[in-house]
RNA sequence: GGCCCGUUCGUCUAUCGGUUAGGACAUCUGGUUUUCAACCAGGAAAGAGGGGUUCAACUCCCCUACGGGCUACCA
């Protein structure tokens, strides 16, 4: 019966094993990680790893302008602190320049692509005056089937059907159908020789045994057109997947104006990367009813079929409200290195030694009450800080005259209490009742004496943190 | 201009012809509470508009509106 099955299985999973699923991340290196970019990435990477495939990255720097490599470092950072490892080296486009050559050279070998001496001036005419007749600006060259050749500057068109209709298999779009009159017979290499993205794209997703290619629905077009040299190269076309972009909140296209566009200022802002990774999977993208869940979740079911066809907008209090979550679940000293990492990607000072064994041995008390990294950080001022605590202004209310008086005559029962919970929770309600205050209010002097703050953990969890001598100290600091 | 894609509560979404259109965040009310966070109970809140098809449409088709994309010797 075991054997059966596993036999069973085994028979699955056969199919599957031998076509393995390879994703790529392919953004272009002229600027920081977009978060949109990053979607793309944590998909494509969910993807791919879900299943025991292999996810790549590619640098599309054929770009010689554009491209830098300050960039290419920011996006490697980008998706370093968003977690998204890739197998192997990372590509550059730019390097498979010659082999992408070779693929236009052969398709002109073939008859598939012709040389092209139309300048761009002409081409530029042309589109004006369609342009100004209502007509199509699609440019059709005269060079197509033309035998003879001037000795002049050419580009390498490639030869698109003009008949018939391409359509895009697409598992988020569906079937996308164009008219292949549509189609121009787009640059495969410009007049210096050098390969256009469009065909190295292709080439380097075949060459790299892509068999997902899931992107930005900018590219959905584009497909059709990549598609020929696909057909033309008798290439086994990869499943597409075109996935909407993300817009702002207001719902136009994401850009500066609606705040923080790239990935790393998320970090910088204090979002825990667990938590971005839940959200921006989430936004888009569902199973059932499904909101909070762990990487391993994401994991076993993130599929193509629940990516969504309209855009999302990014809302940052759904966003907290997820990160909070995970704040609270994360592993303590996994989340002390996340911290640390954010301290020194928002450029603030890092923590001193004593500081960060604090808010390690703190972190039970803190990360139940925090959404983001300053918040935490805020909560743990009572850690962080050092004697004489200077309060701020909510806090300094608490600390009246009156307030003093009473936190001075508290000081020798806390002398004498033995320093556990229960005893203290006994002491202090039995002096607010002596008093004839609430307890509220004596734990609200007590806060701004510890912590200088307003809002901080329990007044317990803090006096059983600092001890007896140190909470004592504050509070004569605080009383004169 | 041409072509392509999209449109369910404020937001992210479920629904895959028959549901009182469900959940989450946000919001409002009440409760709890030691501040913050959290928690508990409850409320309000949606099928862009117009035509079809069908016994039945949020779901299928068409038109319009709105949003987005592509239309480069950029990627």
């Amino acid at each position: 019966m075991a054997n059966a099955i596993s036999l069973m299985v085994t028979e699955r999973l056969m199919p599957l094993m031998s076509q393995a699923v390879v994703t790529r991340f392919a953004p272009s290196p002229t600027g920081f990680l977009h978060i949109g970019g990053a979607r793309t990435a944590l998909f494509n990477w969910l993807f791919a790893r879900g299943r025991g495939g292999k996810f790549l990255l590619r640098i599309e720097d054929t770009d010689r302008e554009r491209s830098t490599p300050e960039a290419t470092a920011a996006i490697l950072q980008g998706m370093a602190w968003l977690g998204l490892d890739f197998d192997g080296d990372v590509i550059s486009q730019f390097d498979g320049a010659a082999r992408h050559a070779e693929v236009a050279h052969d398709l002109l070998a073939q008859g598939k692509a012709y040389k092209c001496f139309s300048t761009q001036d002409e081409i530029q005419a042309f589109r004006d005056a369609a342009k100004d007749a209502g007509t199509s600006t699609l440019f059709r060259s005269p060079w197509r089937d033309a035998t003879d050749h001037p000795d002049a500057p050419f580009v390498v068109r490639i030869k698109a059907p003009r008949d018939g209709v391409t359509v895009i298999r697409d598992s988020v779009q569906g079937d996308v159908t164009i008219r292949n009159d549509q189609l121009d017979d787009m640059v495969l290499l410009r007049s210096d020789a050098t390969p256009v993205y469009m065909l190295a794209v292709v080439v380097d997703d075949h060459d790299m045994a892509v068999t997902h290619v899931i992107r930005g629905d900018d590219h959905l077009n584009n497909a059709a057109r990549q598609m020929t040299i696909y057909n033309a190269m008798g290439w086994d076309v990869p499943v597409w997947a075109h996935i909407p972009l993300i817009h702002g909140p207001d719902g136009k296209k994401l850009s500066k104006r609606h705040g923080a566009t790239g990935a790393q200022e998320y970090q910088a802002l204090g979002y825990p990367a667990a938590g971005m990774r839940n959200y921006l999977t989430r936004l888009g993208w569902s199973h059932g009813d499904d909101e909070f869940f762990t990487d391993a979740q994401a994991l076993q079911w993130f599929d193509l079929t629940g990516i969504g066809k309209s855009p999302a907008r990014l809302d940052f209090k759904k966003l907290e409200n997820i990160c909070g979550q995970h704040i609270a679940v994360a592993d303590d000293a996994a989340l002390q290195r996340e911290i640390i990492a954010f301290l020194a990607a928002s450029d603030q000072p890092a923590f001193t030694k004593p500081q960060e064994t604090g808010i390690l041995a703190a972190l039970p008390i803190l990360k139940e009450r925090a959404k983001t990294f300053p918040e935490l950080l805020d909560k743990a001022e009572f850690i962080l800080a050092s004697r004489p605590i200077q309060p701020e202004e909510k806090a300094a209310k608490h600390l009246d005259t009156v307030s003093r008086g009473i936190l001075s005559e508290l000081t020798p029962h806390l002398q004498t209490v033995s320093w556990v919970r229960d005893s203290l929770e006994a002491v202090l309600n039995d002096f607010a009742e002596g008093k004839n205050t609430k307890f509220g209010k004596l734990a609200g002097s007590l806060r701004a004496a510890l912590a200088g703050r307003a809002a901080t953990p329990s007044v317990f969890d803090m006096m059983l943190f600092l001890g007896r001598d140190e909470t004592l100290a504050r509070i004569n600091d605080a009383a004169t």
